[in-house]
RNA sequence: GGGGUCGUCGUCUAGUUUGGUCUAGGAUACCAGCCUGGGGCGCUGGCGAUCCGGGGUUCAAAUCCCCGCGACCCCA
């Protein structure tokens, strides 16, 4: 056992065995060893996040912080109370929600006259308040975003992180004058998202949602997916084009520079931890998780090799290197445990994903160099002191790079085209991945289609304009569109 | 919505079928000390479970029955 692990460790490739073949084991033991999420909470779908993921998820929420203010977008923070006469408004939206409400049903011993929702969204939150606060063009576009928990009565399968009854949301709120504004400001937000898990080096599939299966209340729904390690895709970001449906249930108009008034055109778009989810997931393998720089809580470890009668030294030295790392802007560490061996404390890190591991002993200090370790490949190389700050700098971007190359490259080997619906029902019960074939557009034959393969529709291609080659999968009608099938989450 | 499997130290697990030998065993983690130190070192000692909660059957329940809570899987 021990031997066999220590081969793994020396090997090349560093080994993905159990991430891909035991992706749910993975995933949850992955959240509890390396501290993000204590999922032992009484409450189905509720957890803890732990001081280390917490932290992890306020980079992640930084980096949707600054993204979002640089394209005008303004933070605010919206009660977390619905009075059901709000969510009741638009018919489509309450009927998608209301079975999966927590209700506030009593005042301490008195039942309230009128119920109370906790947000499963906020459309009906900003209803009323755009109501009294738009009035005219010069009103528009009003464009916010807030940072929330949300929640929703999830009756089967939570999952730490994945399905959750309480989960983040960084959902952003748009009001326009016109319907075409609307439509730019949706493109916009597909471009913030791209942005988001390009930073997380996650790699995704943008896809339109089919009819059946859009946001309640919405025109359209646009979502980010992207692939699990055991061939289900996982929702991780949706953008929706809210057309007029909410501004008519709430009455939100403005006056024209010509003295008529219309009603404002809407957009909504959000993403919730499952964003966070999806780096874990994506950089995975046997050792732990894997975090791009940008959002590691550590980005340096720096680990001493200590040898009896010289351990005093190599620990002073290698406090000095943190503190010339943190003074050039790093967030680097030392891990100067007396009790713990270094070979421990590498897996230790290795675990927790902090993307650079500088070992330095007796020989490092003889030689004026440090030891590098790169967490996502597992490789050493030494570096003189006086390069290590732009060699740090120089390997964190690579890192990225290749990390990002390598989510991608992994995502398009595991998405295929067919025109055969034998195929794509195998490609399917295999887990292979996504499934790329031609539809004819139809919802009753689409909806079939997920029967047929057992598996849902994510919808057409938003990212590409390929055209479909030839006749729909099931029915035989010339195509109009490509469609992706997969298993989801 | 329907069906199934399951719940034992922090974690993983033995014991449940066939009630008594369980004062619940092990591993790991944790704590103390020694020894080490370039990939999970070793040794010694220690802490740690009223067996998910509640009720029932019985002389006797981790073990059988019922309800609840929670976890996982399958089907719609």
């Amino acid at each position: 056992m021990k031997a066999s692990k220590r081969v793994r460790a020396l090997a090349k490739e560093v080994s993905r065995e159990r991430w891909r073949n035991e992706f749910g084991e993975w995933f949850r033991d992955i959240l509890i060893s390396a501290e993000i999420m204590d999922y032992r909470y009484p409450i189905k779908g509720c957890g803890v996040w732990l001081p280390y993921g917490f932290q992890i998820r306020k980079n992640v929420f930084q980096l949707i912080r600054n993204i979002l203010d640089a394209t005008g977008h303004k933070e605010a923070l919206f009660p977390l109370l619905i009075p059901e006469t709000s969510l009741a408004k638009e018919a489509e939206h309450v009927r998608g929600f209301e079975a999966q409400c927590f209700w506030v049903t009593h005042g301490g011993q008195k039942p309230l006259k009128i119920r109370y929702a906790l947000r499963p969204t906020s459309e009906t939150i900003l209803g009323p308040m755009l109501h009294l606060w738009i009035r005219a063009h010069t009103d528009l576009p009003l464009k916010l975003y807030q940072v929330v928990t949300v929640f929703r009565y999830e009756t089967k399968a939570t999952r730490p992180i994945l399905r959750m009854r309480e989960f983040d949301f960084k959902e952003a709120h748009t009001a326009h004058a016109t319907a075409e504004e609307a439509e730019a400001e949706v493109k916009e937000e597909i471009e913030n998202y791209r942005k988001f898990f390009d930073e997380l080096c996650v790699a995704y599939k943008i896809s339109r949602r089919p009819e059946w299966d859009k946001f309640a209340g919405a025109v359209y729904t646009i979502a980010f997916d992207m692939l699990c390690p055991d061939g289900r895709t996982l929702q991780i970001g949706t953008v929706h084009n809210l057309g007029q449906n909410f501004a008519k249930a709430f009455d939100v108009t403005y006056e024209k520079p010509d003295g008529t008034h219309e009603y404002v055109w809407q957009t909504c778009a959000g993403i919730s931890g499952r964003g966070i989810a999806s780096v874990l997931i994506a950089h995975g393998d046997d050792h732990g998780i894997v975090l791009p720089p940008r959002i590691a809580p550590i980005q340096i470890i720096v680990v001493p090799i200590p040898y009896k009668e010289k351990g005093e030294t190599v620990n002073k030295k290698c406090l000095e290197v943190v503190a010339k790392l943190k003074k050039a802007g790093f967030r680097a560490e030392a891990d100067t445990r007396e009790d713990v061996t270094p070979g421990a404390k590498y897996y230790h890190w290795e675990l927790r994903g902090v993307p650079i591991r500088i070992e330095i002993g007796p020989r490092d200090i003889e030689n004026n160099e440090a030891t590098l370790v790169r967490r996502d490949t597992l490789t050493r190389e030494t570096c003189k002191m006086e390069a290590l700050e732009s060699r740090l700098r120089s390997l964190m971007e690579t890192m990225t790079r290749e990390m990002r190359r390598k989510a991608w490259e992994w995502l398009e080997k595991h998405t295929f085209q067919t025109s055969s619906l034998e195929e794509a029902k195998q490609l399917i019960s295999e887990r292979a991945g996504i499934v790329e074939a031609p539809w004819c557009g139809d919802s009753e034959c689409g909806q079939q289609i997920e029967e047929a393969v057992d598996a849902r529709i994510l919808g057409v291609p938003e990212e590409t304009q390929t055209k479909p080659k030839g006749k729909c999968i099931l029915c035989g009608k010339p195509a109009k569109t490509i469609i992706r099938i997969a298993i989801t989450y």
